[in-house]
RNA sequence: GCCCCCAUCGUCUAGAGGCCUAGGACGCCACCCUUUCAAGGUGGAGAUCAGGGGUUCGAAUCCCCUUGGGGGCACCA
């Protein structure tokens, strides 16, 4: 199997969850698991997002078992280089081949001809197609051409026929070949291979036995079966996978969705959960399963369960598989995962300095079920780290009280809090003496633990409170409180 | 325009002729738990299986048509 993606953009969910379905039926069966890079077209494709795109599969965990050699690492495997633009040869050679058998002839019609006459088609509603006007020029009228200083591009004979095929997602397909738009170009002018002709070229080359891909590929397939026959090559099998759609049900895009995976590794979405939640976009256990691992998807993994029909992106689903995923992990992992998102609270300037591993540890079970993802690390806990907290007193009086009430409550919250020793400063020591002075005065426990929850981290949701004084610290608890009872002073005043 | 593909709750899906007065999950709504927020638990609303014809004793499941949606038709990939 093999993923073969364009380095013209960042990775994209698609190709993403194509790549993950490659993986998962080469890895189930045993088979070996390809990368190639189809940069042909030059003028879109970049280093930068080769290296994008490699690293995002890697942080996947999406490993290839044969691929290009990157950041000076030998390429693996014995059908590379994994490069088109590495495989020239390969193509001409290949395309020598075919012009030597006139299965492919050179067409010099021009750019500007061949609009004409896609223009003229659409005119009379009639679909875009080549007229063939090259297919049978004699050897003299090439000669006078090619004296005329014409280049021409190479063109592939389509012939006539049906095609079919048994797609191991769609069950059989048959297109006549009519409907395939005339004989199509293989090689450009310029000499470089287009698309169709390279993908079949190697994809033989490289021994690829199921090619597994988006449906947006399914109408291309008979120009590949007529290839690799032309080729001599035995035709692999194909599965076409459904497409993942907008909320307006087109084909996703960057326009209307966000599709590349590094904003999503940038809100803090996790591999585990990115995977299983892909995993099930367009394919189900046949069980009532949802929260499985790689391995697990893995062993269960087969390409008949695909669906035939596209599935729209649901961000909500993603989420929630994502905090699954997140409170399944090892603390200490989690520990390590959160830690270039606070440095990014850091940088954003929204803290004043990084917690220490051993804070961040010991904060793990009061975060751990509260992340949705990552990023959401300075929502919950920032307020640990910032210097000056800015509180805005409206929200220091409870629904329920007025800002004397307030204002009396945080001040006996303070005494209480104060008489609690450094040593001995837990939540199981600062919970009983608070809810005995609510109860002295009346006041609900739920109101008096707000107005101390807004005084000490500015919110109102926020991890368990005892916990959260304990790992503010006695001191700066306590002056976190003066400072509130000191703003209310002003805001009653 | 032509060709191809698809069609079960808002969304992801289970369902391969009787187990379906259609199951699960996300989301939503209640309630429970509870110091807030989450998490978790329980329950609920939500799909006449796009519509219409067949086939069959029996159809979400098979066939046909219609409708709707999508994809493809480049010297892009």
């Amino acid at each position: 199997m093999r993923i073969a993606p364009s380095p013209t953009g960042p990775l994209h969910i698609g190709t993403a969850r194509t790549a993950l379905f490659n993986f998962l039926f080469a890895r189930h069966v045993g088979g070996t698991f390809v990368l190639r890079l189809e940069d042909t077209d030059v003028a879109r494709s970049s280093l930068a997002y080769e290296k994008d795109i490699l690293d995002g599969l890697h942080w996947l965990g999406l490993t290839w078992d044969e691929g290009p050699g990157v950041a000076g690492e030998e390429a693996r495997g014995p059908y590379g280089p994994y490069r088109q633009m590495e495989r020239l040869p390969r193509y001409s050679e290949a395309a020598d081949r075919l012009v030597a058998d006139d299965m492919a002839y050179p067409c010099y019609c021009t750019p500007a001809e061949l609009d004409a006459e896609r223009k003229r088609l659409e005119a009379a509603h009639l679909p875009p197609r080549y007229s063939g006007r090259c297919a049978r020029l004699t050897a003299p009228e090439r000669a006078a051409f090619d004296a005329d200083g014409r280049i021409p591009a190479l063109r592939f004979r389509v012939g006539e026929g049906v095609v079919a095929f048994d797609d191991i997602v769609r069950g059989r397909v048959e297109i006549d070949v009519a409907n395939l738009g005339g004989d199509f170009v293989i090689v450009r002018a310029d000499g470089t291979p287009l698309y169709h002709f390279t993908v079949v070229v190697d994809d033989a080359a490289m021994r690829i036995s199921h090619v597994i891909r988006g449906e947006d590929h399914l109408s291309n397939t008979p120009k590949h079966i007529l290839l690799f026959r032309a080729l001599g090559e035995t035709v692999p099998r194909f599965a076409h996978l459904p497409l993942i759609l907008n909320a307006d049900r087109t084909k996703m895009s960057k326009r209307k969705s966000q599709t590349a995976i590094d904003d999503y590794i940038a809100e803090g979405f996790i591999r585990e959960g990115i995977d299983n939640y892909l995993a099930l976009l367009g394919w189900a256990t046949g069980t009532e399963e949802e929260v499985l691992g790689i391995d697990e998807l893995i062993a269960r993994f087969q390409l008949e369960n695909v669906h035939k029909g596209a599935a729209v992106f649901d961000r909500e689903r993603l989420e929630w598989l994502n905090g699954q995923w997140i409170r399944r992990l090892d603390p200490d992992e989690l520990v390590e995962r959160l830690r270039p998102f606070l440095e990014a609270e850091r940088v954003a300037g929204r803290s004043d300095r990084v917690s220490t591993d051993d804070e961040l540890r010991a904060l793990m079970p009061l975060v751990q079920e509260r992340l949705p993802v990552l990023g959401a690390i300075g929502e919950l806990i920032g307020f640990l780290f910032v210097d000056r907290l800015e509180v805005d007193p409206a929200l220091l009086v409870p629904k329920r009280w007025d800002a004397a009430t307030a204002g009396a409550g945080l001040i006996a919250a303070r005494e209480t809090i104060a008489a609690v020793s450094e040593v001995t400063f837990e939540a199981d020591e600062l919970e009983p003496p608070l809810r005995a002075l609510a109860e002295e005065h009346g006041w609900k426990a739920g109101d008096l633990f707000m107005a101390i929850r807004v005084a000490v981290t500015g919110r109102t949701a926020t991890p368990p409170l005892f916990d959260t004084l304990v790992a503010l610290g006695r001191e700066r608890t306590l002056a976190r409180l003066d400072a509130a009872i000191a703003a209310l002073g002003v805001a009653a005043g």
